[in-house]
DNA sequence: CTCAATGCAAACCGTTTGCATGCTC
DNA sequence: GAGCATGCAAACGGTTTGCATTGAG
């Protein structure tokens, strides 16, 4: 994403354009896979730019407030983990094994929700979906099949 | 559930009969929402029942090695919350507003998984749901709908 | 100029660990 | 008696916070 683009964003969510929540988007961005607040850190640190933990974290939670990117709690992950958010929704994959995680572009729950709320006093507004299992790196590496 | 049958399941995983064990088991498998080992560890204080937090971190952790219990790991509980094994298949809803955790018994799952399967190169051995929304409480405390 | 963003150091909180002692089998 | 369970105190790791300083609008 150009540079422009990433403070329009910024700025359309009424946020001050500042060094760091450039390059944050920026990384989180270019990322193929998701990052955490200390990844960032470390990420930033060798790129030169120095910045303490405390104010990833807080750019962190601005930009999750605002929408830009996406906090992602995954079982088993003592922390959280950070995305750019491209507004589709999905859900993950996590290798029992490795800790791979993939991404599943494809959501099987839609229907499902309505059903479940006419079963429940819930006013249902999302969910989550995680599924476990082998990547096929460790399928093959742990004889599975 | 008799105190011989929560004895049995201790012997029958080939863990030692210690009282805490028996006491743990037996409060979980009373209990009718999940609890931390925070939770645990102050109602055993209240029955009189001096122990050590870390101890209950321990059972809890061999418990759960044994299936004889669960931990659960809720997305925005900053810690673990545990649940007698019933051995049923189940997820969760969680309610924005109190954080009211209410149990869905029964899954949208089993045949989607396949097919992602059959998608990916995974190979999937089982998943979690949370859904989120609103309580009946809070939806009214809220004016939703 | 004002208020929000940042750096720094310290606190926080759930959880884990090392070690000496106690208990179950 | 051997080896696991426990208590105690301290460490750990991710995250948050108070406060003085800097920087964006």
């Amino acid at each position: 994403m150009e540079k422009t683009n990433i403070i329009k964003r910024i700025v359309d969510a009424g946020l001050k354009k500042t060094k760091y929540r450039v390059n944050i988007i920026d990384l989180l961005e270019k990322a193929d896979n998701l990052l955490s607040a200390n990844d960032i850190h470390s990420i930033l640190l060798k790129e030169n730019t120095k910045v303490d933990l405390s104010t990833v974290y807080r750019t962190l939670d601005k930009l999750t407030k605002n929408n830009i990117i996406n906090r992602i709690e995954l079982e088993k992950e003592n922390k959280s983990l950070y995305e750019y958010n491209r507004k589709k929704h999905h859900h993950f994959m996590i290798c029992k094994n490795c800790n791979k995680i993939e991404t599943i572009y494809e959501c099987p729950l839609s229907e499902y929700e309505e059903k479940i709320q006419a079963d429940s006093n819930f006013l249902i507004t999302g969910h989550k979906i995680e599924f476990y299992g082998y990547c096929k790196d460790c399928q093959k590496k742990l004889k599975i099949n």
